[in-house]
DNA sequence: CATGAATGAGCCTTCATTCAT
DNA sequence: GATGAATGAAGGCTCATTCAT
C-alpha cells in the first residue's frame, strides 16, 4: 500500500473540506484534488467519516507535538500559557484550511459522526488544563481556578479568535495583536488593580 | 398567513436540527414533529436553509431582549459581565436545543449557507463589547482591551463551556460553578496579585 | 396511497425481472417501464430486495387461488393430479414473465435475499402434497408415497419442463403433449396396480 | 500455464460461487481462496462468465464420465435408471458446492450470460433420455413416453429434490429414502403393466 | 508469469422541492 | 391555504477489470 497516496489523499480532503463542509463536499471532488480515482479513496478509508476522523486523530499529532515542544522551552508558567496562546494562532494561519475544519467541523462530527469520540482533540485542550496546574503548583496561579474548566475557556476563546479570523475574507486582522489580548485578559483579567 | 403555524414548524425545526444536525435533519421529519404536512413548509420559509436563518434571526430576539433587560438593572460593569455570563449559561439550559443549534450550527451556518450574515448573532455578541466598554469608560475595566477582541474571548469562553454541557449526557457539570469561574478568569485573570 | 401505482411498478419490475434477471436489472429500468420516477418506487418498496418478494408474495396468490378452483372441480384424485399440472403449464404460457420469474429467480432468493423464505411458494407446493393425500385416503393411489418427496417430484418435473419451454425461443415446443407425458409417467406411478 | 494454478481458480470459485452466488461473489474473494492475486484469475480466464462456464462445462465431464460408467455396469434398462438416480443424489453429496452450482446458477447463466449454451449439461440430461430409449429398445419400458420430455422429468425431480436437501440447513433429509421414492414413481410409470 | 494497487463506470438509494388536488 | 404523493438530481460506495512493476 503506498503511504505516499494516502497522505496525498489526506491532504486532499482537508482542503475540499474546509473548502465545501464535511457534507457538502463529494468523494469524487477529493479525489480529484488528490489526482487518484474515487475508488482509490477506499482503499486507504474505510468511508467519508473514516477520512475525517483520519484527519483529525492524525494531523493533531505533530500539532500536539509542536506545542508540547514550544511550552517546553519556557520557564514560567505565565510564558507557557502565552505559548499556547501564539502557537495555537499560529499554527491557524500556516494551516489554515486544518484550522478550518477544526472550528467548522469538530464538533458537529463529535456529536454526529458515528463513534467519534476525539481522543487527539482532548488531548490538545489538556495540554491547556496541564499548564494552569503546573502554574498552580509553582505559586504563579491562583488555586481556585478548576483546569478543566479553565481549558475550555482558553480553548473557547482562541478558538473564537481564531474563527473570526478564518471567516474574514480580507484577514486584516492582527493575530499578534489578538494574541496579546487574550493572554492580557487571562492571565491579569480585565479589572484595574491596585487602586 | 397562519403565524401559529409557522411558530409550530420553527419549534420543531429547532428541536430536530438540535437532534440531528442541520445537514442530517430531514424537512419532512421536521414537519411531521410540527404536525403539518411537507409542502406546508415551503408555504412559511424559501427551503432548508431559510429555516435555519429563521431560527437564528427570530430566536435571537427575545434571547437578545431578555440580556439587555437583565444587563440594565446592574449598576455596575463588574455585574455586568457576570449578569451576561449568568444569562448566556441559563439561556442554554432553559432553551437547549436553541442552544446546541447556536453551538453547533450556527458556525457552518455563516459559512456554507449561501448570503447569510449572521446580523442578530452578532447583535447578541456585541453586548459582550459594548459592556466592556462601559466600564471602560467608567473607570472600571483597563483601557488597553479591544472591545471586538474582548467580545470573542468572552462568547469563545461561554460557548465553549455550553457545549461541552450539552454534548456531556449526564450533565452533572455544574453550570453555576463554571459561571463563577468564568467570570473570575475574565475579570480578575489567573495570576496570583498583590504579592 | 396510490394502489394503482403500486400495481404498475409491479408488473414492470415482473417484466424487468424476467427479460434480464434480478441481479441485473435496474430500479431506474423499473421505473420507466412502469411510468413513474425512480424515486416512486421507493414509495411502495422498501428496496429492489423488496419488490421481488412482493412479486412472488402477492402473485402467488391468484395464481393458488386459481389452481385450488380449478382442483376443486374435478371428482377423483387422478383428475386433481392431471389438472395441476395444466394449470401450472397453463399459467406459465399465460403469464410467461412470471412463470420465468419463478424458475429463474425464485430459488436464488430464498438462499440470498436476506431473510425471504417464499412461504407463498410452499403453499403452491403444499397442494400438490396434499392432493396426493387425497388420493392416498380415497383408495386411489398407494400409500408408500410420501406426500413431502412427491410434491418435490412434482413441481421439479413442471419447474423443469416449463423453464426448457421459456428459454426455448421458438416455443414450438407442445405443452400439451408435455402435459400429458408428466401425467402418464407421474400417476401410472402412483396409481394402484392390478385392481 | 500452470494448469495446477488454474484447478486451484477453479475449486476456489465453485466454493465462492457455492456460497455466495454467482452475482454477490467477488472475483478477489475467489483469489484468496485460490491462494492467488487477482490478476492471476485473468491469466487463466476470460472474466467473471468465463470462471462459471469453466465450471460448468469441465467439472461436468468427470462426473458424467462417472455416470456413464455407473450405468454401463447395469443390465437392465431398470436398473439404469436406479443407478442414474442414486449417482446424481450421491454427486450432490459429495460434491455439495458443485451441487449447489448446477440447482441454483445453471438456470441463470443459460438465460443471462451471454453466449453460453450449456453442451456438457445437456449431455449430462441425454444420458437420462437415451437410458429411458434403451429400456424402449429393449422392452422393458413403453413406447409412448418421449425421451426429451422424460429426461427433463428425471432431471427436475432429482434437481428439486436435491436443492431442498442443500437448503435445509440441517440435511436430515434421507436422500436415500429420496432416491426409492423418486425410482418408484417414475419406474411403475414408465414400466410396462401386465404381460 | 504473477502481482495487487489503481481505475472509473455504474447503481441503489435519499431527500429537498414541487404541484395537482 | 394545506396537503403529501411524486419527482429526479445527486452522491456514496462497489467491484470487474487493467496494467505497471
Amino acid at each position: 500500500m503506498d503511504s505516499h497516496k494516502r497522505a496525498k489523499i489526506l491532504k486532499a480532503a482537508i482542503k475540499i473540506f474546509a473548502r465545501d463542509g464535511f457534507f457538502n463536499a463529494k468523494v469524487e471532488e477529493i479525489a480529484k484534488e488528490a489526482g487518484v480515482a474515487t475508488g482509490t479513496t477506499y482503499l486507504y478509508f474505510d468511508n467519508k467519516d473514516d477520512i475525517l476522523i483520519s484527519i483529525f486523530e492524525e494531523e493533531m499529532i505533530p500539532i500536539i507535538e509542536t506545542m508540547r515542544n514550544a511550552i517546553s522551552k519556557k520557564a514560567t508558567a505565565r510564558e507557557k500559557i502565552i505559548e499556547i496562546i501564539t502557537c495555537h494562532l499560529k499554527m491557524m494561519q500556516e494551516k489554515a484550511d486544518m484550522g478550518q475544519l477544526l472550528e467548522l467541523e469538530l464538533r458537529q462530527s463529535s456529536k454526529f459522526i458515528h463513534g467519534y469520540q476525539g481522543t487527539r482533540f482532548k488531548e490538545y485542550l489538556d495540554i491547556m488544563g496541564e499548564t494552569l496546574a503546573v502554574g498552580q503548583e509553582s505559586g504563579e496561579f491562583r488555586n481556585d481556578i478548576h483546569p478543566v474548566i479553565f481549558k475550555q475557556i482558553l480553548f473557547g476563546a482562541l478558538d473564537q479568535i481564531s474563527m473570526n479570523w478564518s471567516l474574514s475574507k480580507s484577514r486584516k486582522i492582527d493575530l499578534h495583536l489578538s494574541a496579546d489580548q487574550i493572554a492580557a485578559v487571562l492571565l491579569d483579567g480585565i479589572e484595574k488593580k491596585g487602586k
